[in-house]
DNA sequence: GATGAATGAGCATTCATTCAT
DNA sequence: CATGAATGAATGCTCATTCAT
């Protein structure tokens, strides 16, 4: 489907701009480590902001993917929230330089080549995350939540975690940190 | 108090840095919006690294100063919770800039000018927070929770939402959202 | 032979090093001067200190090259001393801009960049020319000289002529100096 | 006759110049090493130019009566010969740092605050040291030599031995090399 | 005389981007 | 598709010099 080189020089971008972040990457560096040349680089992708765009828009939609289809698969919200931390966790420990990279969203959603590709994404993304928690709370599992405070509540935990863990400033590994960040979560959103 | 040519340097390089990122703040961006002359910073702060590093450090000094005071002088393990998420929020009610830039702490944390007065500060900081939080597992109050967790679980939510709030995506203020933050964190943590 | 625009822009280097020596030349003469682009002359020598050092490391492998093969080739220690002597002034004569440059050595040796392949250059050169005048010392021609002095003893006067000459201070030529020069050297350095 | 902090700027001065070149020392480092602040540098000797013509004349001064104090003192050519090899180098090791800034004599003879008062001194010396080397010429005790001779023959040993020193390259010092320098440069001078 | 904050022209250097081969 | 020499605007920074206190 895809060109080596074309994924060759998309994962040295990811290490670069994972590694010094976006804006303190060079052309040359990622150069360097693709072992391409910067002709090929631009013939590829047109240039830094063609690579991040694709970087954060594939990066995006694989956890959006697995994110829908990790909660509307649970059976009951107990074991949604559950999955949800887990799958979080695990993606971050599968795709720790995606995930550096993602995070510092600021830098790289400033990006015109980037913007209308995250909104459409997320347009299909929200509504269902949306309508899964709302289930549940009519169904009396979960306690009402405003809509702003969704994503804060259920992965501020997980995401605050896992910044940590990219800097490597915690002493337990992501899976350790699985059960007792599921538990917290669940207790701060479960009803009663 | 201090030089006033100093603090105004020091206020428009802040406001760059929080509005475009440290990358892509240009010194003559802050001569401008200064009306200090390049030199005069550079005589002041020795270039944008020494500018960032004061500013940083200084910001986090002011923020785990309060913090502090919050949580030690508050009474009982719930209302230190609740005050703390107040805290929280308050601080990033009353400085968005200075948030915006300590959040995008990776940026800022490489510099070496930081590095080693952060650390000094950390030095004093995370050892009452951990007294704190212990003293109240100790009591039955609070869960027990890995050291590693204290800080996610503790700010995560606030953290993120804080975020969203200052990317100006949330329809809800931060005065709003402190009840039900405070809530979600008090049911993450307690005992039971 | 080489890159015509990687040998322009060292010609225009030297001209402007040997006019106003290395500190003072600023890389936008040297763009003047070539007609190069700044990022040219940096794509091919990443710098002023890489310019210099690649004149002055070839510039000396050739005076090094031709000197060992004048005093090597020549017939007796007489023919040997009036030769280098004369290759001396020649070389400046035709490489007078090279000359003016090498002979400001000390603002070109504090470079790292010139420091090591100085040093590889030299191991290969006085080792040859100790041997050739301790041929003529062991044969009786030449006077016993302490090895820190050959180099004053047998350069010295060209070399301050040279500078002379170099600096439009004298009414002579080079090569007009030749035969005196050859003379006063042959004589303080004969034996009996 | 000097304030303290005159005098003590221009050591600071020296010092720098002849550690660093005169083009690459700053007015900032002259301020650090003298403890003197930037506007009493300026107050005294108008600059860094101010400061290295100063240093210059007083330094070429200094050396110019030395040397024709010792020439026309001594009793006969040889004499003389021996002598002034012999203060050029005493010269040099009681001075190592001006010896080192004067010998860059380029750097510093640009300087429009120099050449006037260089001039000057040079009228007052050169005929003086012409009209004793004739003397000796036409007595039949020296060879005759070119006018623009007489410096390199005399003086070039000397000046590239000191050179050599001054750098931390000879094995020998300046005392151990006087005898032989003697000889060569007699030798090279001496009618027959 | 002494001080040092303030100034800003000038400089080396970086780096995204183009394009001829 | 691949290459890398060439480009030059933009940037951080230096440093001699001034001047009010």
């Amino acid at each position: 489907m895809a060109g080596g080189r074309h994924d060759t020089i998309l994962q040295a971008a990811l290490e670069c701009f994972s590694a010094r972040g976006f804006a303190a990457t060079t052309i040359e560096e990622i150069r360097e480590r693709s072992g391409a040349s910067i002709g090929s680089i631009y013939h590829h992708f047109g240039g830094k902001e063609g690579l991040a765009a694709e970087l954060y828009v594939e990066g995006l939609r694989g956890y959006q993917e697995g994110f829908l289809r990790v909660i509307e698969s649970s059976e009951g919200a107990e074991a949604g929230i559950r999955a949800l931390v887990r799958h979080h966790l695990r993606w971050v420990e599968r795709n720790p330089e995606l995930a550096q990279f993602l995070m510092n969203r600021r830098e790289t959603e400033l990006l015109a080549a980037t913007r209308a590709r995250v909104r459409e994404l997320n347009r299909g993304f929200f509504p269902r995350v949306t309508a899964w928690v709302e289930r549940w709370v009519d169904a009396g599992a979960l306690r009402p939540l405003s809509a702003d405070l969704r994503e804060p509540v259920l992965l501020g935990p997980c995401q605050e975690f896992s910044r940590l863990w990219l800097a490597g400033r915690t002493r337990i590994s992501l899976r350790r940190a699985e059960r007792e960040l599921a538990d917290a979560t669940w207790n701060a959103v479960r009803a009663g």
